[in-house]
DNA sequence: TTTCCACAGATTGGATCCAGATACAACCCT
DNA sequence: AGGGTTGTATCTGGATCCAATCTGTGGAAA
Protein backbone atom coordinates (compact mmCIF):
# COMPACT_ATOMS: atom_id res chain seq x y z
CA UNK A 1 0.00 0.00 0.00
CA UNK A 2 1.07 3.75 -0.19
CA UNK A 3 3.69 4.01 2.04
CA UNK A 4 3.40 8.11 1.65
CA UNK A 5 -0.05 8.75 2.82
CA UNK A 6 0.91 7.50 6.11
CA UNK A 7 3.95 9.72 6.35
CA UNK A 8 2.41 12.99 5.20
CA UNK A 9 -0.48 12.29 6.95
CA UNK A 10 0.24 9.98 10.43
CA UNK A 11 -2.67 8.68 11.64
CA UNK A 12 -5.03 9.74 8.77
CA UNK A 13 -8.27 8.30 8.94
CA UNK A 14 -11.28 10.91 7.98
CA UNK A 15 -10.68 14.24 7.91
CA UNK A 16 -14.23 14.17 9.66
CA UNK A 17 -12.70 12.21 12.73
CA UNK A 18 -9.56 14.70 13.10
CA UNK A 19 -12.02 17.65 12.69
CA UNK A 20 -14.28 16.18 15.55
CA UNK A 21 -11.68 15.57 17.32
CA UNK A 22 -10.04 19.03 17.28
CA UNK A 23 -13.05 20.63 17.96
CA UNK A 24 -13.43 17.81 21.04
CA UNK A 25 -10.76 19.33 22.42
CA UNK A 26 -11.53 22.42 22.56
CA UNK A 27 -14.82 22.32 24.13
CA UNK A 28 -13.63 19.87 26.75
CA UNK A 29 -10.75 22.00 27.96
CA UNK A 30 -13.25 25.26 27.96
CA UNK A 31 -11.80 26.98 25.08
CA UNK A 32 -15.54 26.79 23.76
CA UNK A 33 -17.56 27.72 26.13
CA UNK A 34 -21.28 26.58 26.77
CA UNK A 35 -23.81 28.97 24.95
CA UNK A 36 -20.93 29.79 22.13
CA UNK A 37 -21.72 29.50 18.55
CA UNK A 38 -19.66 27.38 16.02
CA UNK A 39 -19.45 28.09 12.32
CA UNK A 40 -19.09 25.75 10.16
CA UNK A 41 -16.58 27.90 7.22
CA UNK A 42 -14.58 29.57 10.21
CA UNK A 43 -14.07 25.28 11.88
CA UNK A 44 -13.25 24.33 7.88
CA UNK A 45 -10.82 27.48 6.91
CA UNK A 46 -8.84 27.14 10.58
CA UNK A 47 -8.38 23.23 9.48
CA UNK A 48 -8.44 23.24 5.84
CA UNK A 49 -10.91 21.59 4.46
CA UNK A 50 -13.92 22.16 3.41
CA UNK A 51 -17.40 22.36 5.30
CA UNK A 52 -18.94 18.88 4.33
CA UNK A 53 -16.32 17.16 7.00
CA UNK A 54 -16.70 19.46 9.67
CA UNK A 55 -20.82 18.84 9.11
CA UNK A 56 -20.06 15.52 9.88
CA UNK A 57 -17.61 16.36 13.11
CA UNK A 58 -20.78 18.25 14.36
CA UNK A 59 -23.36 15.91 13.69
CA UNK A 60 -20.47 13.05 15.69
CA UNK A 61 -19.96 15.54 18.28
CA UNK A 62 -23.81 16.17 18.68
CA UNK A 63 -24.42 12.48 19.59
CA UNK A 64 -21.19 12.83 22.19
CA UNK A 65 -23.28 15.89 23.69
CA UNK A 66 -20.90 17.95 23.18
CA UNK A 67 -22.94 20.29 20.88
CA UNK A 68 -26.99 20.91 19.78
CA UNK A 69 -27.65 21.35 15.90
CA UNK A 70 -30.38 23.38 15.05
CA UNK A 71 -31.60 23.32 12.02
CA UNK A 72 -30.60 26.65 9.74
CA UNK A 73 -29.47 27.81 12.60
CA UNK A 74 -26.37 25.73 13.42
CA UNK A 75 -24.25 24.47 16.04
CA UNK A 76 -23.81 25.39 19.72
CA UNK A 77 -22.29 24.04 22.90
CA UNK A 78 -24.93 23.46 25.25
CA UNK A 79 -25.83 25.70 28.16
CA UNK A 80 -27.07 23.92 30.66
CA UNK A 81 -29.05 25.09 33.74
CA UNK A 82 -28.88 23.52 37.52
CA UNK A 83 -31.66 21.33 37.09
CA UNK A 84 -30.81 19.46 33.71
CA UNK A 85 -27.25 18.86 35.39
CA UNK A 86 -28.62 17.61 38.39
CA UNK A 87 -30.47 14.95 35.97
CA UNK A 88 -27.29 14.30 34.66
CA UNK A 89 -25.40 13.72 37.76
CA UNK A 90 -28.36 11.09 38.76
CA UNK A 91 -28.23 9.45 35.67
CA UNK A 92 -24.43 8.95 36.24
CA UNK A 93 -24.73 7.58 40.40
CA UNK A 94 -26.98 5.08 37.93
CA UNK A 95 -25.39 4.09 34.64
CA UNK A 96 -21.94 4.27 36.15
CA UNK A 97 -21.89 1.52 38.62
CA UNK A 98 -23.60 -1.04 35.91
CA UNK A 99 -20.38 0.02 33.79
CA UNK A 100 -18.17 -0.35 36.17
CA UNK A 101 -19.68 -3.95 37.61
CA UNK A 102 -19.47 -4.87 33.87
CA UNK A 103 -16.02 -3.91 33.71
CA UNK A 104 -14.76 -5.09 36.48
CA UNK A 105 -14.20 -9.08 35.73
CA UNK A 106 -12.29 -7.66 32.69
CA UNK A 107 -9.56 -5.67 34.52
CA UNK A 108 -6.40 -7.14 34.13
CA UNK A 109 -3.20 -6.62 36.88
CA UNK A 110 -1.83 -4.15 34.69
CA UNK A 111 -5.12 -2.32 34.22
CA UNK A 112 -5.15 -2.09 37.74
CA UNK A 113 -1.54 -0.19 37.96
CA UNK A 114 -2.10 2.04 35.16
CA UNK A 115 -5.44 2.94 37.33
CA UNK A 116 -3.41 3.62 40.96
CA UNK A 117 -0.78 5.56 38.50
CA UNK A 118 -3.07 7.46 37.82
CA UNK A 119 -4.30 8.47 41.12
CA UNK A 120 -0.65 8.81 41.98
CA UNK A 121 -0.24 11.66 39.80
CA UNK A 122 -3.50 12.98 41.56
CA UNK A 123 -2.13 12.87 44.53
CA UNK A 124 1.23 14.50 43.50
CA UNK A 125 -1.44 17.68 43.37
CA UNK A 126 -1.92 19.16 39.75
CA UNK A 127 -3.76 21.96 38.29
CA UNK A 128 -6.99 22.00 38.18
CA UNK A 129 -6.82 21.54 34.32
CA UNK A 130 -5.02 18.23 34.57
CA UNK A 131 -7.17 17.20 37.47
CA UNK A 132 -9.92 17.37 35.38
CA UNK A 133 -7.83 15.05 32.81
CA UNK A 134 -6.56 12.92 35.20
CA UNK A 135 -9.98 12.67 37.29
CA UNK A 136 -11.58 11.68 33.30
CA UNK A 137 -8.73 9.14 32.90
CA UNK A 138 -8.86 7.27 36.41
CA UNK A 139 -12.93 6.63 35.95
CA UNK A 140 -12.84 6.25 32.57
CA UNK A 141 -10.41 3.79 33.20
CA UNK A 142 -12.42 1.88 35.63
CA UNK A 143 -14.63 1.45 33.02
CA UNK A 144 -12.28 -0.01 30.23
CA UNK A 145 -13.17 -3.50 30.40
CA UNK A 146 -16.96 -2.93 29.54
CA UNK A 147 -17.74 -4.55 26.60
CA UNK A 148 -20.92 -3.09 25.71
CA UNK A 149 -20.05 0.11 23.29
CA UNK A 150 -23.75 1.65 24.07
CA UNK A 151 -22.69 1.45 27.63
CA UNK A 152 -19.39 3.35 27.43
CA UNK A 153 -20.60 5.99 24.97
CA UNK A 154 -23.37 6.60 27.55
CA UNK A 155 -21.10 7.32 30.10
CA UNK A 156 -18.73 9.14 28.05
CA UNK A 157 -21.93 10.87 26.97
CA UNK A 158 -22.52 12.17 30.49
CA UNK A 159 -18.84 13.37 31.44
CA UNK A 160 -19.10 15.54 28.11
CA UNK A 161 -21.82 17.05 28.66
CA UNK A 162 -21.20 17.82 32.71
CA UNK A 163 -17.09 18.48 31.90
CA UNK A 164 -17.72 22.48 31.97
CA UNK A 165 -19.77 22.67 35.51
CA UNK A 166 -16.96 20.67 37.35
CA UNK A 167 -14.51 22.63 35.69
CA UNK A 168 -16.15 25.72 36.92
CA UNK A 169 -16.50 24.01 40.59
CA UNK A 170 -13.06 23.30 40.81
CA UNK A 171 -12.38 27.04 39.59
CA UNK A 172 -14.40 28.70 42.27
CA UNK A 173 -14.19 26.04 45.17
CA UNK A 174 -9.98 25.30 44.46
CA UNK A 175 -8.60 22.61 46.15
CA UNK A 176 -9.30 22.33 49.52
CA UNK A 177 -10.99 19.36 49.64
CA UNK A 178 -9.31 17.34 47.44
CA UNK A 179 -8.97 14.95 49.98
CA UNK A 180 -11.90 13.39 49.94
CA UNK A 181 -11.89 12.52 46.36
CA UNK A 182 -8.62 10.87 47.16
CA UNK A 183 -9.75 9.00 49.96
CA UNK A 184 -12.69 7.82 47.48
CA UNK A 185 -10.75 7.01 44.66
CA UNK A 186 -8.55 5.09 46.98
CA UNK A 187 -11.51 3.21 48.47
CA UNK A 188 -12.66 2.64 45.03
CA UNK A 189 -9.10 1.03 43.91
CA UNK A 190 -8.46 -0.81 47.06
CA UNK A 191 -12.59 -2.37 46.16
CA UNK A 192 -11.22 -3.03 42.81
CA UNK A 193 -8.24 -4.65 44.01
CA UNK A 194 -10.22 -7.07 46.13
CA UNK A 195 -12.30 -7.85 43.36
CA UNK A 196 -15.35 -6.36 45.27
CA UNK A 197 -17.88 -5.51 43.56
CA UNK A 198 -20.59 -4.11 45.95
CA UNK A 199 -18.22 -2.17 47.77
CA UNK A 200 -16.94 -0.65 44.53
CA UNK A 201 -20.11 0.13 43.74
CA UNK A 202 -21.08 1.62 46.86
CA UNK A 203 -17.59 3.69 46.81
CA UNK A 204 -18.90 4.99 43.40
CA UNK A 205 -22.09 6.05 43.90
CA UNK A 206 -20.79 7.71 47.01
CA UNK A 207 -18.55 9.50 45.08
CA UNK A 208 -20.79 10.88 42.59
CA UNK A 209 -23.35 11.62 44.99
CA UNK A 210 -21.09 13.80 46.72
CA UNK A 211 -20.08 16.03 44.04
CA UNK A 212 -23.62 16.35 42.65
CA UNK A 213 -24.85 17.82 46.14
CA UNK A 214 -21.67 20.19 46.22
CA UNK A 215 -22.19 21.28 42.86
CA UNK A 216 -25.86 22.17 43.28
CA UNK A 217 -24.94 24.29 46.71
CA UNK A 218 -23.37 26.60 43.68
CA UNK A 219 -25.65 27.96 41.72
CA UNK A 220 -24.08 30.87 40.82
CA UNK A 221 -21.87 28.37 38.26
CA UNK A 222 -25.14 28.58 36.36
CA UNK A 223 -25.41 32.38 36.64
CA UNK A 224 -24.95 33.41 32.83
CA UNK B 1 -33.74 19.14 -9.45
CA UNK B 2 -36.96 18.31 -9.05
CA UNK B 3 -39.32 21.22 -9.01
CA UNK B 4 -42.12 18.66 -7.90
CA UNK B 5 -41.11 17.72 -4.67
CA UNK B 6 -41.13 20.89 -2.94
CA UNK B 7 -44.28 21.15 -4.24
CA UNK B 8 -45.74 17.93 -2.81
CA UNK B 9 -44.01 18.10 0.25
CA UNK B 10 -44.68 22.13 1.49
CA UNK B 11 -43.17 23.49 4.62
CA UNK B 12 -41.06 20.12 4.77
CA UNK B 13 -38.75 21.18 7.32
CA UNK B 14 -35.06 20.06 6.15
CA UNK B 15 -35.27 17.10 4.14
CA UNK B 16 -32.67 15.04 6.16
CA UNK B 17 -35.05 14.55 9.02
CA UNK B 18 -37.60 13.36 6.58
CA UNK B 19 -35.34 11.06 5.56
CA UNK B 20 -34.18 10.08 8.86
CA UNK B 21 -37.90 9.44 9.47
CA UNK B 22 -38.60 7.35 6.53
CA UNK B 23 -35.60 4.87 7.63
CA UNK B 24 -36.57 4.88 11.19
CA UNK B 25 -39.54 3.60 10.12
CA UNK B 26 -38.35 1.28 8.10
CA UNK B 27 -36.09 0.03 10.45
CA UNK B 28 -38.22 -0.32 13.79
CA UNK B 29 -41.05 -2.32 11.64
CA UNK B 30 -38.34 -4.69 11.03
CA UNK B 31 -38.32 -3.99 6.92
CA UNK B 32 -34.91 -3.07 7.19
CA UNK B 33 -32.83 -6.38 9.58
CA UNK B 34 -29.80 -6.13 11.66
CA UNK B 35 -27.01 -7.00 9.46
CA UNK B 36 -28.41 -5.23 6.38
CA UNK B 37 -26.15 -2.76 4.77
CA UNK B 38 -27.63 1.00 3.79
CA UNK B 39 -26.39 2.31 0.64
CA UNK B 40 -26.70 6.19 0.30
CA UNK B 41 -27.10 6.29 -3.19
CA UNK B 42 -30.43 3.87 -2.89
CA UNK B 43 -32.21 5.36 0.00
CA UNK B 44 -31.57 9.06 -2.04
CA UNK B 45 -32.82 7.80 -4.84
CA UNK B 46 -35.83 6.33 -3.50
CA UNK B 47 -36.42 9.05 -1.45
CA UNK B 48 -36.12 11.68 -4.28
CA UNK B 49 -33.18 13.40 -2.62
CA UNK B 50 -29.02 13.74 -2.94
CA UNK B 51 -26.80 11.75 -0.63
CA UNK B 52 -25.63 14.83 1.37
CA UNK B 53 -29.22 15.03 3.15
CA UNK B 54 -29.06 10.96 3.03
CA UNK B 55 -25.66 11.31 4.96
CA UNK B 56 -26.63 13.29 7.56
CA UNK B 57 -29.89 11.18 7.97
CA UNK B 58 -27.69 8.43 8.94
CA UNK B 59 -25.57 10.38 11.32
CA UNK B 60 -29.06 10.97 13.07
CA UNK B 61 -29.86 7.43 12.97
CA UNK B 62 -26.17 6.56 14.48
CA UNK B 63 -27.27 8.73 17.40
CA UNK B 64 -30.29 7.30 17.87
CA UNK B 65 -28.90 3.70 18.34
CA UNK B 66 -30.47 2.66 15.08
CA UNK B 67 -27.54 2.59 12.45
CA UNK B 68 -23.73 1.67 12.98
CA UNK B 69 -21.19 3.40 10.83
CA UNK B 70 -17.84 2.83 9.72
CA UNK B 71 -15.49 4.39 7.64
CA UNK B 72 -15.33 3.81 3.65
CA UNK B 73 -17.74 0.79 4.45
CA UNK B 74 -21.18 2.39 4.77
CA UNK B 75 -23.88 1.82 7.49
CA UNK B 76 -25.61 -0.92 8.52
CA UNK B 77 -28.28 -1.99 11.13
CA UNK B 78 -26.36 -3.29 14.15
CA UNK B 79 -26.64 -6.80 14.75
CA UNK B 80 -26.72 -7.57 18.50
CA UNK B 81 -25.65 -10.80 20.50
CA UNK B 82 -27.27 -11.93 23.72
CA UNK B 83 -25.05 -10.61 26.23
CA UNK B 84 -25.83 -7.34 24.31
CA UNK B 85 -28.69 -7.13 24.34
CA UNK B 86 -28.85 -8.21 28.57
CA UNK B 87 -26.75 -5.05 29.42
CA UNK B 88 -28.99 -3.40 27.40
CA UNK B 89 -31.93 -4.32 29.48
CA UNK B 90 -29.67 -3.62 32.63
CA UNK B 91 -29.43 -0.35 31.78
CA UNK B 92 -33.12 0.29 30.75
CA UNK B 93 -33.86 -0.75 34.74
CA UNK B 94 -31.52 1.96 35.87
CA UNK B 95 -32.29 4.31 33.52
CA UNK B 96 -36.18 4.31 33.17
CA UNK B 97 -36.90 4.58 36.69
CA UNK B 98 -35.01 7.75 36.68
CA UNK B 99 -37.34 9.01 33.76
CA UNK B 100 -40.34 7.94 35.72
CA UNK B 101 -39.25 9.67 38.71
CA UNK B 102 -38.55 12.95 36.83
CA UNK B 103 -41.84 13.01 34.80
CA UNK B 104 -44.01 11.71 37.42
CA UNK B 105 -44.62 15.29 38.73
CA UNK B 106 -45.55 16.70 35.17
CA UNK B 107 -47.95 14.17 33.84
CA UNK B 108 -51.51 15.67 33.96
CA UNK B 109 -54.55 14.17 34.15
CA UNK B 110 -55.33 14.40 30.41
CA UNK B 111 -51.90 12.67 29.65
CA UNK B 112 -52.55 9.43 32.58
CA UNK B 113 -56.30 9.21 30.77
CA UNK B 114 -53.81 8.92 27.39
CA UNK B 115 -52.16 6.46 28.76
CA UNK B 116 -54.93 4.23 29.77
CA UNK B 117 -56.70 4.69 26.41
CA UNK B 118 -53.59 2.73 24.96
CA UNK B 119 -53.16 0.21 27.54
CA UNK B 120 -57.07 0.01 26.66
CA UNK B 121 -56.42 -0.85 23.45
CA UNK B 122 -53.53 -3.22 24.15
CA UNK B 123 -56.04 -5.38 26.17
CA UNK B 124 -58.51 -5.41 23.29
CA UNK B 125 -55.79 -7.96 21.70
CA UNK B 126 -53.98 -6.88 18.74
CA UNK B 127 -51.33 -8.07 16.56
CA UNK B 128 -47.43 -8.25 17.06
CA UNK B 129 -47.04 -5.25 15.13
CA UNK B 130 -49.51 -3.00 16.67
CA UNK B 131 -48.78 -4.57 20.20
CA UNK B 132 -44.99 -3.15 19.50
CA UNK B 133 -46.00 -0.02 18.59
CA UNK B 134 -48.83 0.68 21.35
CA UNK B 135 -45.89 -0.88 24.14
CA UNK B 136 -43.93 1.74 22.82
CA UNK B 137 -46.10 4.60 22.99
CA UNK B 138 -47.56 3.23 26.65
CA UNK B 139 -44.35 3.27 28.05
CA UNK B 140 -42.64 6.59 26.07
CA UNK B 141 -45.77 8.42 27.46
CA UNK B 142 -44.60 7.97 30.74
CA UNK B 143 -41.79 9.62 30.61
CA UNK B 144 -43.52 12.42 28.35
CA UNK B 145 -42.98 14.85 31.33
CA UNK B 146 -39.46 14.71 31.38
CA UNK B 147 -37.50 17.99 31.24
CA UNK B 148 -34.52 17.05 30.17
CA UNK B 149 -33.92 15.93 26.67
CA UNK B 150 -30.25 13.50 27.20
CA UNK B 151 -32.46 11.53 29.42
CA UNK B 152 -35.03 11.26 27.22
CA UNK B 153 -32.53 10.77 24.25
CA UNK B 154 -31.30 7.67 26.18
CA UNK B 155 -33.92 6.18 26.79
CA UNK B 156 -35.10 6.03 23.29
CA UNK B 157 -31.76 4.76 22.05
CA UNK B 158 -32.57 1.79 24.80
CA UNK B 159 -35.81 0.95 22.93
CA UNK B 160 -34.53 1.90 19.61
CA UNK B 161 -31.75 -0.35 20.55
CA UNK B 162 -33.87 -3.68 21.41
CA UNK B 163 -37.19 -3.12 19.17
CA UNK B 164 -35.91 -6.19 17.39
CA UNK B 165 -34.97 -8.81 19.69
CA UNK B 166 -38.48 -7.56 21.15
CA UNK B 167 -40.49 -8.17 17.85
CA UNK B 168 -38.67 -11.67 17.07
CA UNK B 169 -39.25 -12.65 20.91
CA UNK B 170 -43.32 -11.80 20.52
CA UNK B 171 -43.08 -13.73 16.78
CA UNK B 172 -41.90 -16.99 18.82
CA UNK B 173 -43.19 -16.74 21.89
CA UNK B 174 -47.24 -15.60 21.04
CA UNK B 175 -49.42 -14.26 22.48
CA UNK B 176 -49.59 -16.72 25.92
CA UNK B 177 -48.29 -14.68 28.37
CA UNK B 178 -49.54 -11.64 27.85
CA UNK B 179 -51.55 -11.00 30.98
CA UNK B 180 -48.50 -10.44 32.64
CA UNK B 181 -47.81 -7.46 30.52
CA UNK B 182 -51.44 -6.09 31.02
CA UNK B 183 -50.96 -7.13 34.87
CA UNK B 184 -47.99 -5.16 35.02
CA UNK B 185 -49.08 -2.17 32.96
CA UNK B 186 -52.12 -1.66 35.04
CA UNK B 187 -50.08 -1.81 38.30
CA UNK B 188 -47.45 1.10 37.12
CA UNK B 189 -50.66 3.02 36.04
CA UNK B 190 -52.28 2.57 39.02
CA UNK B 191 -49.39 3.43 40.76
CA UNK B 192 -48.93 6.92 38.77
CA UNK B 193 -52.46 7.96 39.26
CA UNK B 194 -52.02 7.36 42.93
CA UNK B 195 -48.71 9.72 42.43
CA UNK B 196 -46.85 6.87 44.37
CA UNK B 197 -43.28 7.20 42.61
CA UNK B 198 -41.79 4.35 44.77
CA UNK B 199 -44.36 1.79 43.81
CA UNK B 200 -44.06 2.99 40.38
CA UNK B 201 -40.37 2.50 40.05
CA UNK B 202 -41.12 -0.63 41.41
CA UNK B 203 -42.94 -2.13 39.50
CA UNK B 204 -41.35 -0.44 36.28
CA UNK B 205 -38.51 -2.37 37.15
CA UNK B 206 -39.80 -5.39 37.84
CA UNK B 207 -42.05 -5.27 34.40
CA UNK B 208 -38.29 -4.67 32.49
CA UNK B 209 -36.26 -7.09 34.46
CA UNK B 210 -39.03 -10.20 33.63
CA UNK B 211 -38.57 -9.06 29.91
CA UNK B 212 -34.97 -9.58 30.17
CA UNK B 213 -34.98 -12.72 31.29
CA UNK B 214 -37.68 -14.35 29.44
CA UNK B 215 -35.87 -12.77 26.57
CA UNK B 216 -32.30 -14.21 27.78
CA UNK B 217 -33.90 -17.63 28.18
CA UNK B 218 -34.50 -17.66 24.02
CA UNK B 219 -31.03 -17.83 22.54
CA UNK B 220 -32.41 -18.77 19.59
CA UNK B 221 -33.62 -15.60 18.99
CA UNK B 222 -30.02 -14.57 18.26
CA UNK B 223 -28.87 -17.07 16.16
CA UNK B 224 -28.07 -15.52 12.92
C1' DT C 1 -38.89 57.21 21.51
C1' DT C 2 -40.62 52.77 20.36
C1' DT C 3 -42.20 49.31 17.28
C1' DC C 4 -42.73 47.18 13.11
C1' DC C 5 -41.17 46.00 8.55
C1' DA C 6 -38.05 45.49 4.74
C1' DC C 7 -33.78 44.61 2.85
C1' DA C 8 -28.92 42.99 2.68
C1' DG C 9 -25.19 40.34 4.51
C1' DA C 10 -24.10 36.14 6.69
C1' DT C 11 -24.77 31.31 7.43
C1' DT C 12 -26.61 26.82 6.83
C1' DG C 13 -28.78 23.04 3.77
C1' DG C 14 -28.58 20.58 -0.60
C1' DA C 15 -26.97 19.20 -5.44
C1' DT C 16 -23.43 17.92 -8.43
C1' DC C 17 -18.92 16.50 -9.44
C1' DC C 18 -14.46 14.39 -8.31
C1' DA C 19 -11.11 11.59 -5.52
C1' DG C 20 -10.05 7.79 -2.62
C1' DA C 21 -11.15 3.38 -0.46
C1' DT C 22 -13.16 -1.15 -0.50
C1' DA C 23 -14.67 -5.52 -2.45
C1' DC C 24 -14.78 -8.87 -5.71
C1' DA C 25 -13.36 -11.43 -9.58
C1' DA C 26 -10.30 -12.80 -13.13
C1' DC C 27 -5.56 -13.67 -13.84
C1' DC C 28 -0.78 -14.90 -13.23
C1' DC C 29 2.92 -17.15 -11.06
C1' DT C 30 4.83 -20.77 -8.44
C1' DA D 1 -4.37 -26.57 -8.51
C1' DG D 2 -3.94 -23.11 -5.02
C1' DG D 3 -2.56 -18.78 -3.16
C1' DG D 4 -1.43 -14.32 -3.99
C1' DT D 5 -1.95 -10.25 -7.04
C1' DT D 6 -3.77 -6.98 -9.93
C1' DG D 7 -7.49 -4.63 -12.15
C1' DT D 8 -12.13 -3.02 -12.25
C1' DA D 9 -16.67 -1.90 -10.51
C1' DT D 10 -19.05 -0.09 -6.68
C1' DC D 11 -19.46 2.75 -2.92
C1' DT D 12 -18.24 6.29 0.44
C1' DG D 13 -15.71 10.79 1.64
C1' DG D 14 -14.78 15.49 0.31
C1' DA D 15 -14.82 19.92 -2.60
C1' DT D 16 -17.27 23.33 -4.98
C1' DC D 17 -21.29 25.69 -6.31
C1' DC D 18 -26.16 27.09 -5.72
C1' DA D 19 -30.56 27.73 -3.04
C1' DA D 20 -33.01 28.65 1.15
C1' DT D 21 -33.14 30.48 5.66
C1' DC D 22 -31.79 33.35 9.39
C1' DT D 23 -30.04 37.66 11.56
C1' DG D 24 -29.24 42.15 12.30
C1' DT D 25 -29.50 46.83 10.86
C1' DG D 26 -31.74 50.86 9.18
C1' DG D 27 -35.72 53.43 8.19
C1' DA D 28 -40.55 54.77 8.47
C1' DA D 29 -44.76 55.29 10.93
C1' DA D 30 -47.40 55.56 15.25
Amino acid sequence: MNVMSSVVDPGAGAASERIAADLRARILIGEIAPGERIRQEEVAERLGASRIPVREALRMLSAEGLVELETNKGARVPRLDEREVEVLYRMRERIEPLALIESMPHLSESDLQRIEGIQEQIEQGVDVTTFLTLDREFHLATYAGCATDQLLASVTRLWNSTQHYRRAFMMINGPGRQWIVNAEHRLLLDALTRNDAEDAERYLVGHIRRTRMELTKHPEIFTR
